[in-house]
DNA sequence: AATCGGACCAACCGCCGCGTC
DNA sequence: CGACGCGGCGGTTGGTCCGAT
């Protein structure tokens, strides 16, 4: 099908590599405001130098609302290794019944931990009490699409695959491996520590509705409401109005006089669940949080050389090394979503 | 302190299935 | 019915980190 078409993008104008923290910055912008109805076309018109494929995959693995980041709970390897029985490398269906997981996460930790922990395990015990379970998972290594694997169900997660077991037998788990939240968020500006990416915006009022056909068990707490929005928890609703947006950039040139520990992503989330949020929203305050917590989130927070770790506010206005001219979105004289370059200097603050 | 090798993971590449014309 | 465009998926790669030597 299609034999011979032309590539999705021409490979030499366009940007490869680590996303930085101001093209996260300008594709959630983009999507909040227009949703990503066409992939191929979405780079061009958001101003991004990226294919289109590259944008979704960023979209899709990280910057979309509801994506968990961090470790691998043992109950979740365990769901992995049970679904990989029975699907084989269909990392898509298995992230399907994992919350917030991505395919690509998924298929990164099965490559490179779960596989060699169950061949690990084969050679440390190959006839065992579990020698039904470890040969059933060792014809899934050789033939992972086999429909007619061996593999003995156990309704009980908790009792099934002893994956704590397995555990014992290893140095560290995936989970243990990952408990650098910090190194994390410096390699990655763009990635939380862990939990539940909290860029979910309120989609409600785009004509492209952002893909948030996620599952009532997919979104955890999180419910989606038919208008897009989400419902976090009990009679909350939330919604980060987009009108946010032209009103976020214009305080990004005050942000200065930000306290530093006004809007760290424990207070956000804290407040998702506080009342009268949706009132707030609509405040100064709170759309400086958010604005503050997307700082925080896409590393545009002062770092080494604009302030430290703890939060505590650049100095002499600079902004950290790690920041690069961003477009700031403004509305042209036709009405148009556009793009400005931001701050008017760049690495300095109008302050 | 320097080097090396393994582990990890974000991102790219190419193919495939499906919808549309 | 075939061509085409697009999104999605799975395999693979390349960069970075970190522990061992």
């Amino acid at each position: 099908m299609g034999r011979g078409r032309a590539p999705c993008c021409d490979k030499s104008k366009v940007k490869k590599g680590p996303w930085s923290p101001a093209e996260d910055l300008r594709l959630i912008t983009y999507i909040q405001k227009h949703g990503h109805g066409n992939w191929r076309a979405l780079p061009k018109q958001a101003g991004l130098l990226r294919c289109g494929k590259s944008c979704r995959l960023r979209w899709i693995n990280y910057l979309r609302p509801g994506v968990k980041r961090g470790n691998f709970s043992p109950e979740e390897e365990e769901i992995i290794i049970k679904l990989h029985e029975s699907l084989g490398n269909k990392w898509s269906k298995i992230a399907s019944h994992l919350p917030g997981r991505t395919d690509n996460e998924i298929k990164n930790v099965w490559n490179t931990s779960l596989k060699k922990r169950l061949v690990m395990k084969r050679n440390v015990n190959p006839y065992g009490d579990d020698q039904t379970k470890e040969l059933s998972m060792t014809n899934s290594l050789s033939s992972p699409n086999s429909p007619s694997s061996s593999f003995v169900s156990n309704d009980n997660p908790n009792t099934g695959l002893d994956t704590h077991g397995v555990r014992e037998n290893m140095a560290m788990t995936v989970s243990e491996q990952k408990q650098e939240p910090l190194k994390m968020l410096q390699k990655q500006a763009s990635s939380s520590s862990s939990s539940v990416s909290s860029y979910a915006s309120d989609f409600s009022n785009t004509s492209t509705q952002v893909d948030v056909t996620m599952t009532k068990e997919e979104m955890g707490p999180f419910e989606v409401q038919d208008n897009g929005t989400y419902d976090v928890g009990s009679d909350e609703l939330v919604e980060i109005p987009l009108e946010c947006d032209i009103d976020f950039w214009n305080m990004l040139d005050s942000l200065g006089t930000l306290q530093p520990n006004e809007a760290q992503p424990g207070a956000f989330e804290a407040s998702q669940g506080s009342e009268n949020l949706r009132a707030e929203c609509d405040t100064e305050i709170e759309c400086r949080k958010w604005l503050k917590y997307l700082e925080n989130e896409l590393g545009l927070e002062a770092t080494s050389d604009g302030g430290d770790h703890n939060n505590n506010p650049p100095q002499n206005g600079e902004i950290s090394a790690c920041n690069e001219m961003v477009l700031k979105p403004e509305i042209d004289d036709q009405g148009m979503p556009c793009f400005q370059m931001w701050p008017p200097s760049p690495h300095k603050f109008d302050v």
